[in-house]
RNA sequence: GCGGCCGUAGCUUAAUUGGUAAAGCACUCGGUUGUGGUCCGAGAGUUUCUGCGGGUUCGAAUCCCGUCGGUCGCCCCA
């Protein structure tokens, strides 16, 4: 066992094998789904100062509160390791005048983020996430399509996701629906949970999600916000529902669902594969990019967990092993050996990936590694037909051989793989 | 921040009421000539492999306390 000295820090993971493999894929299909909605790949600092996500995520919240990493730096910055995706992006956003550019200006984003909780499953302290960020347009019709671009990566990953949307409205009507939650609210004041209480005063929202019975069973039949919209939103969010319907997008209206965060307007929706936890989410953040001191910048994005789009895949036994048979290159003795690194490179300008255990000199110790390998195909080059200038084909499963010219045997092997 | 469960060789696990710490897999080599999968044997992991530190006991992997780590919940979220 290794020295718990040293040990990887709570919380965080090495990723290889099978699960490198799950990420891999993840990152791939997000990205080419991206690119073919012409979604801009962007890479932010891991960094930022912390006072973004003070300012962004809200200072009330359990992420700034008490999840996020954040450290001086020796000049005295306060820098906080970037617990969410949305804030840097907006920051870039401002920082490189991207309201220069023909709008809207889409970004898509992948990699680690921090945030100092205990971990479990689905859950780390280190974990990833791809996002999608749409910025300088406001338009339901870009909150769908930004849907729809989740819905296709998920589809394209062989994972069936539904949706669930709710609309927050925004600063005309969600005041209003404030009071009136409170108000409905009132009476059972003294039932609500600890957390409820406090929530009361600085965001009501927050009860409608509250995992308590006793909290649920009070916010039932509490008035909802999608009754209580004003004409625009109403307009907006209707016809948001309207184009998920047209993309026949599985969605389900929620009216429970607020977010966490601070920022959103309008437009929230979360992403689920079955039971188990949101494997993302999102929604509209009108008011973000002129809080963060960038001009009025209507915008919308969302972010998926990684770590959960894996589990969701392996529960729904989504395989990603490598398809492509496996060739693997034998030799026997010492001219065979040179013979065998020059044809390994032509097989490699081919691109054909062969495996080989040079290190090893007894053909049984080969072979019994590419079966362990478990090859398709293996090339024996022995004295005797590096002397004749061929190559042997075993096919491992029948053990049937062909003896075949060494110039040919890139060819042959292109052919049957 | 709070709670449940769990830490035995690289991995999966075993050890009867506390009584000499084991097995399988994996790994390396061998079973005469240049051929894997099965089978057989040997080696190594181990000169103390029971997370660490205490305690109880003639004796602790086993019981108790602490601690560290893992895992799963709560809170929250991806």
């Amino acid at each position: 066992m290794a020295d718990q000295e040293f040990q990887k820090p709570t919380g965080t993971q090495d990723i290889f094998d099978k699960k490198q493999r799950y990420f891999n894929k993840i990152y791939e299909v997000s990205r080419d789904i991206a690119y073919q909605y012409n979604f801009e790949t962007i890479e932010t600092p891991i960094m930022e100062k912390e006072a973004l996500f003070k300012r962004s995520v809200g200072e009330s919240t359990d992420i700034v509160q008490k999840e996020m990493y954040v450290f001086e730096t020796k000049g005295g910055d306060r820098l906080a390791l970037r617990p969410e995706g949305t804030a840097p992006i907006v920051r870039s956003y401002i920082e490189n005048d991207f309201y220069k550019k023909p709008q809207p200006v889409k970004f898509y984003y992948c990699g680690p983020f921090f945030r100092y909780e205990r971990p479990q499953k689905g859950r780390y302290r280190q974990f990833h996430q791809f996002g999608l960020e749409v910025l300088g347009k406001d338009s339901p019709a870009l909150d769908s399509q930004l849907i729809r671009a989740f819905y296709q990566t998920f589809e394209e990953l062989g994972l069936e996701v539904t949706f669930k949307v709710n609309s927050l409205g925004d600063d005309s009507c969600r005041p209003d629906y404030k009071e009136q939650l409170k108000e409905s609210l009132e009476p059972d004041l003294e039932d609500l949970c600890k957390n409820c209480q406090e929530r009361f005063e600085n965001n009501p929202l927050r009860i409608l999600d509250c995992k308590n019975e006793e909290c649920q069973e009070i916010t039932e039949n509490v008035p909802q916000i999608v009754d209580h919209l004003c004409k625009s939103c109403k307009k907006k969010f209707k016809s948001v529902l309207e184009l998920l319907d047209e993309m026949e997008i599985p969605y389900e209206l929620d009216p429970f669902l607020v977010r966490g965060l601070d920022y959103y307007t309008n437009t929230v929706f979360e992403i689920f594969a079955g039971k188990g936890p949101a494997l993302g989410g999102g929604g509209r953040y009108d008011k973000l990019v002129e809080l963060l001191g960038g001009r009025e910048t209507p915008a919308c994005g969302g972010a998926v967990g990684v770590e959960r789009t894996v589990d969701a895949m392996r529960e729904a036994d989504i395989d990603v092993t490598e398809k492509r048979k496996k060739v693997f290159l034998a030799q026997l003795g010492n001219s065979a050996k040179k013979k065998a690194f020059e044809l390994f490179e032509d097989f490699r300008k081919e691109g054909i990936p062969v495996y080989e255990s040079m290190g090893r000199d007894s053909l049984k110790s080969q072979m019994a590694r590419a079966d362990k390998l478990g090859a398709e195909y293996t090339l024996i080059l022995g004295r005797q037909e590096c002397i004749k200038g061929q190559i042997i084909i075993r096919e491992m499963k029948s053990g049937k051989q062909e003896t075949v010219p060494l110039d040919k045997v890139v060819k042959k092997i292109k052919k049957k793989i």
